[in-house]
Formats: structure tokens, C-alpha cells, sequence
DNA sequence: TGTTGTGAATTCCTTCACAGCC
DNA sequence: GGCTGTGAAGGAATTCACAACA
């Protein structure tokens, strides 16, 4: 789900799982909700229910944490979101930047987990200079010929990419090249990185496709159902088929460079 | 990565393994870049490359869709294109709704890559009464009152949720009892759905989170490096500690809610 | 008693390596 | 000779089920 081209072999990251990586922010959610609510100690499986896994697969993940839990009774609310956001690295001050600021960008600087979690918008960066200047988020927008001496006075070493799929790959390197060593992306593109680099990522298009696939089969089940398998019917040998949309909009059939989207 | 609530086994539907449908649009991207510049054939290794995968799993994934390439010469583009989008169930025309129309919701309904690939955005949902009739991307923005109607009217049977988190969960009921059995979550929620409804999850917070434990590890590792083991300096039993972040929103710490982001 | 923590079993995914075919 | 398709091996993630223990 990460790395864009560095075929790093899913490491188990100082012996923690990366499936458990990727699910200690959904109970961190959860036990933040709980510590508003005051509780004091949640069981395994009421936490494991709140997050929408299951017991087992919880007590598993924390156990690669530490033994945090007290037998018979559960885990103490308040300790467990100390030892998760630690765990995490939250307990820090994360800067990231933000190139482009399109729909996208705007909507993820105005969005407030950010700052709720150690994460820090240090800048906002566009390459269209009308934009230069104008505040988004309360924030003033910077011109992408300042983004390597931003991310140096800043320290910053998460990058946000919101640009056009064409921008990206050159986006990256630029951030690579100035220090930044981690990358999340929205744009419908694969990155390529130098080795040590993480890139995540969030492809709106691909989750879609996904959905797209099993409600296909959903369909598919209810109306056949009777004997035989589900093997389609041969198709025409080299024809392509386009999609056949009904309205909306077009910008080439998949090279995207949308005006502003993740894939 | 996906289903909120109902602890569907993650089923190999069809006996195409998930990890494979979730790679498809990935080689469906890259395919049709190549089928641009009327690339004919591609060898495994070439489009594995593109696709930022190694060969010998996506060869093994196009084994489950069939037997469509040819030894000695590749896979005829075209074909593929065509195989893989049918598959995908991307050869139908799948109306979307899209409720929330904040900063992500506009975001989302301009996105060009959604009419690309037989995704039609149907209507654009939103509980703010002033927003009515307002158009967003050219589709005039409509009152939650409609959405049932809305729903039936177009046959949606996939909803995308962009609304706060507070509002998730009664959203994506409505929708689901309206007839949507296929539901996209932007809110930092876990939704629970009834038994044959999927839910996939795009979590901006979670992939950050993830990317701060990376990030952590890489610093910790530059530093230590020598003897022992990286074992943190065991904590105080029951004290939380909240971030520390310099400037930016603030809206609780974490019951969320954004404005209008996913978490 | 009630709940954690974890070995063992299971299932799923990836990678290897090579037979089969063009 | 080159490249696909796939059994078989290897590894990772999940789930089971129960001993340990407050």
C-alpha cells in the first residue's frame, strides 16, 4: 500500500508488524473518544468492537507493543493513547508541507486532524504565482520556487502532493532532493524514490474501481445463483472498449492530470 | 482496508484474491498510459515496472483473470485494457452520490478521473440549506431531504460519505436503506452496515500516522545504531500526553468532526 | 471470575523457479 | 531465446484456544 518504487520487501519495521502499523491509528482514534468520555478501562473486546476489528487480532497487535493490559480487567484508557501515540511518533512535532493547492490541497489544510494529532501545516506551496500569497486555511500560499528553502528552514520531513498526476513525479524529487524523506500522495501516479524514502499513497479512483468490483459480483450472484461457474463470456480478441460515461467531465482517457484530484 | 462493521471473512470473490482486485487499477493505469502512446504488446517485466510491483506477482494476478498473455512476446495492451476493465466492472456505467459538499466534496465532484472510468457522479448531496441549487463541478448541489429520492431515481448503488464525522454513520444509514450497498468513507468513523454492504476507507490521518512511525524509526536509527536494543524508556504508568504542535486549527482533541475533511 | 497474552493452527499473500509454449 | 503461466516453497497476517494471572 506504500513505497512507490523502492521495493522495500514490507520490513517488519523494529519487529512490529506492518498490518499492526497500519491499525494502531484506528484504536488510537478510539481511545481518544473514550478518554473525552472519561473511561477509565476498556476491554479488549469493547475497544476491538469500537475500532471495527476483531479481539483476537487487537490483543495480538498490542502485545507487540508491550504488556499493557491488566488480566481480568483490561486496559487502562489514558496509558494505553500514551504508549500508541508514542509508538507512532506523535508525541512529536511532525512539519509537512502542502504542494498543491488546488480543491484537494484546500480541503487537506483545512482540515483539523491535522494539527489534533502532532501534525503541523508548516507551508503551503503552489506553482501558480496568482496564487502566491492568497491565505488558504489562514495560511498564505507559497510560490514553489521557494519549496527547498522552506522545507530547510522548517526541518520539514513529510510532504503532502496534491498536484496534477504530471506535476508529481517532479514535485517529489524536488522534496526528496531538500530533505524530506517521506511522501504522501495523492496524485494518481507512482513515484519513484531513492532507497530510505517511504511514499504512502491515497488513490480515490482505485478505492472506487474496488467498490466497483464487488458490487459488480453482488449483482452478478443474484442473478445467476443456479448451476454452473461464472466464467464471463469470451471477449472480442484485441478490441479495446472505452468507458461509456454518460455526462461529466473528460480530460483524456487516463493520462488524468486532473484539475486537481487524486486518482 | 475495507468493511466497517461486518466482519465479512475477506472473501475471495470469485476466486480473484483480494490483494489482486486491489492491484488491478493500479495495472489498468498503466495500461492505458501505455495504449496513449499505442504501445501494442507488454512484457510482464515492463508493466510490472510502470505499475510499481515486481513481475512475478503481477503475472500471478493476471494468471486468476486468465490465461491473456503470450510466451515469448507479452500481453497484447489493448486486450488487457479491455479484460481488466470488464472485470473491474468498469465496462457499466456506475452513477455515484456524493454527500457532504465541503471543501472535499467539491473536491471529489471535480475530480476528472471519476467520468474516466464509467464513474458518473449523479448528484451532489448536502445537509446545508444554502447550498441548494448551488452548482459545484456544473451539478447543482441538492438538500439531504432528496437523497432517498435521489438514490432511487439514478439506481446509485454507490455512495461516497464527505460529510463531518458527527454525520457519517446517519448519512451512510440512509443511504443504505435507500438501496447504496457500496459505501466510500471519507469521515474518520467506522460505519457499521448491515451483512452485503462494503465500505472502504480513505483515512487521511491514518496514512500520516503512519508515515510519522516510519519517519520515528528512520531518526531513532540514524542515532542508535550500536549495541542494545531500541527499547523506549519505559513510560510514566498513566499520564496522557497531549501533542504540542506549534500553531494551526484546534477543535477538540480529537472527537474530529472536521470542518469537512476525512480524518 | 474475567480478561489478557501468546503459542499453535490456519489462511492468505508473495516469491521462487522452471516447465511449457511462441 | 524469450516470456508467460503456475506448482511449490516461504513468509506474513489472522484466528483459535487456552494457560496465566490480577
Amino acid at each position: 500500500m506504500a513505497t512507490g518504487r523502492t521495493h522495500r520487501p514490507a520490513t517488519r519495521s523494529r519487529g512490529i508488524p506492518e498490518a499492526t502499523v497500519a491499525r494502531l491509528p484506528l484504536y488510537l482514534r478510539a481511545l481518544t473518544a473514550l478518554s473525552e468520555r472519561s473511561v477509565p478501562t476498556v476491554s479488549s473486546e469493547e475497544l476491538a468492537a469500537a475500532a471495527g476489528v476483531n479481539s483476537a487480532k487487537l490483543r495480538k497487535d498490542f502485545s507487540y507493543l508491550g504488556s499493557y493490559g491488566t488480566r481480568g480487567v483490561g486496559y487502562d484508557v489514558e496509558y494505553l493513547v500514551y504508549q500508541i501515540s508514542r509508538e507512532l511518533g506523535l508525541t512529536q512535532d511532525w512539519p509537512v508541507v502542502i504542494v498543491g493547492i488546488g480543491n484537494l490541497g484546500a480541503a487537506l489544510a483545512n482540515y483539523g486532524g491535522f494539527a489534533s494529532r502532532g501534525f503541523r501545516v508548516a507551508a503551503l506551496i503552489d506553482a501558480d504565482p496568482s496564487m502566491a500569497g492568497k491565505p488558504v486555511a489562514g495560511i498564505p500560499v507559497q510560490h514553489t520556487d521557494e519549496l527547498e528553502e522552506i522545507i530547510r528552514e522548517n526541518g520539514v520531513s513529510i510532504g503532502v502532493i496534491a498536484t496534477p498526476a504530471g506535476a508529481a513525479q517532479q514535485v517529489c524529487d524536488r522534496l526528496v532532493a531538500a530533505g524530506v524523506s517521506s511522501i504522501l500522495n495523492f496524485a494518481p501516479t507512482v513515484l519513484s524514490v531513492p532507497e530510505g524514502v517511504d511514499v504512502r499513497k491515497v488513490d480515490l479512483s482505485i478505492e472506487l474501481q474496488i467498490l466497483a468490483f464487488h458490487e459488480q459480483r453482488k449483482a452478478g450472484e443474484e442473478a445467476a445463483g443456479e448451476g454452473a461457474d461464472t466464467t464471463p463470456p469470451a471477449a472480442p480478441p484485441a478490441a479495446a472498449v472505452r468507458r461509456r460515461a454518460g455526462g461529466g467531465t473528460e480530460q483524456g482517457p487516463d493520462g488524468d492530470v486532473p484539475a486537481v484530484m487524486p486518482a
